[in-house]
DNA sequence: CCCTTTCTCACATCATTTTGCGATTGTCCC
DNA sequence: GGGACAATCGCAAAATGATGTGAGAAAGGG
């Protein structure tokens, strides 16, 4: 099946073993296609579900696994997060139609390296494979972004111009859990000040909670 | 100076205007004249400092920014800090010659979009500014690999086995900011059901709030 | 079949938070 | 001095959250 091994060539000595968890037959058998007939590489498993995967891919663990994020029973996010544990050498590429945040930074957290669009061009999924295979972290520059804004959604609460010192000071307090009488024996206030404080700082932020007043500042 | 322009072309309507911030004259120099000689950038701009640019910058509010990080005086990632605020739509790029996980992550805290290793090809410095313009975020995909790194450290509710799916699923709600009515009514279950779950919630972490709770588990 | 776990719901009570309306004291600036 | 703002405190009502107790239904394992 290696289309484009020439013949009488030497061994290939570091084929990469790849798996695909994919539920639809057609891209399945597409992405096994793809990789079996290119030299390097080798499809050694697929599976449909995240089930099967989970039940039978520790016995293996291939270089490389092509995981949709999209699978009927539990979704690939919580199979990579089952997997990568038992098999930590294996990198995960996440593979899915939409572009979604929620979806990008959890696959990240689960364990996976990369993350690819389906509508990925053939050859850019073989260049991603290598490059996982070698460390890196193959994603659009576009998904790139997306990573770092959330890193830079983590203003610090100082960075606020719009509460006062005081407030950020009561807001920081707020965050941590105490309790309004906590917090008025930190700061040596009276529980009133500490209730004036607070609502100063949801009128600000056009919030109604302490959580809500919290996700606002902190991001996320 | 447009060395690579051919002669009598119409002109380029979207010229990508550049600044540079490096102290180190020769490279500084070299960064000049590679994004003058290229057809449809424009360096208008080069500082030999970060105070310099603080000072100067803000006046014209370049697109790109190559931006060194080590800079004497402020460093490349403060210059960033202040400026990123001052010019909101200046994409800015780190160049550095370390791959220092520290100074990548406080870049990135800091406003860059992008971070590129000095050693990289003069081409491959145009593709990441053009890549940078169009809204990407260009960076080696062992700088990415890192940049992922520190997500996983980052335990994600889903890895508690304490708590049942259902309780999980509760808890992202409250710290999403949702009342218990609401999150009755998300989940189509009573309001009592709701406290109910939460209590136990509150029970498995120890806790006796809504922000400690999430404290606890979001980490830090 | 029994036991455990999970998810569901109810009633009740107390604590805490949220919100409304005032009010006093400084400080800084025009 | 007048005005704007920041920080402090008080009272009080309404809303929400936290906790105790109990219990039924469904699922899964031994």
């Amino acid at each position: 099946m290696q289309l484009y091994q020439s013949p009488g060539r030497a061994p290939i000595t570091t084929m990469i073993t790849v798996a695909i968890i994919e539920d639809i037959k057609e891209i399945k058998e597409g992405l096994e296609l793809l990789i079996d007939s290119s030299e390097g590489f080798s499809c050694i498993k697929t599976f449909a579900t995240g089930e099967e995967a989970i039940k039978d891919l520790p016995a293996v663990c291939p270089d490389v696994v092509l995981m949709d994020i999209n699978l009927p029973g539990i979704n690939g996010i919580e199979a990579v997060r089952n997997l990568k544990t038992k098999c930590p050498t294996t990198q995960f590429i996440m593979s899915t139609v939409y572009e979604d945040d929620e979806n990008i930074f959890e696959s990240l957290k689960a364990g996976a390296s990369g993350y690819l669009l389906k509508k990925t061009a053939p050859s850019k999924i073989l260049d991603s494979i290598m490059e996982v295979y070698h460390g890196g972290s193959p994603m659009s520059s576009q998904i790139a972004r997306k990573v770092i804004a959330s890193f830079q959604q983590k203003k610090s609460i100082d960075e606020t111009d719009i509460l006062t010192n005081r407030e950020k000071e009561i807001l920081k307090l707020l965050s941590k859990g105490l309790r309004y009488k906590e917090i008025a024996a930190e700061l040596s206030i009276s529980m009133d000040t500490v209730r004036t404080h607070t609502r100063h700082i949801y009128e600000k932020l056009q919030v109604q909670s302490r959580t809500e007043a919290i996700n606002k500042i902190m991001g996320k």
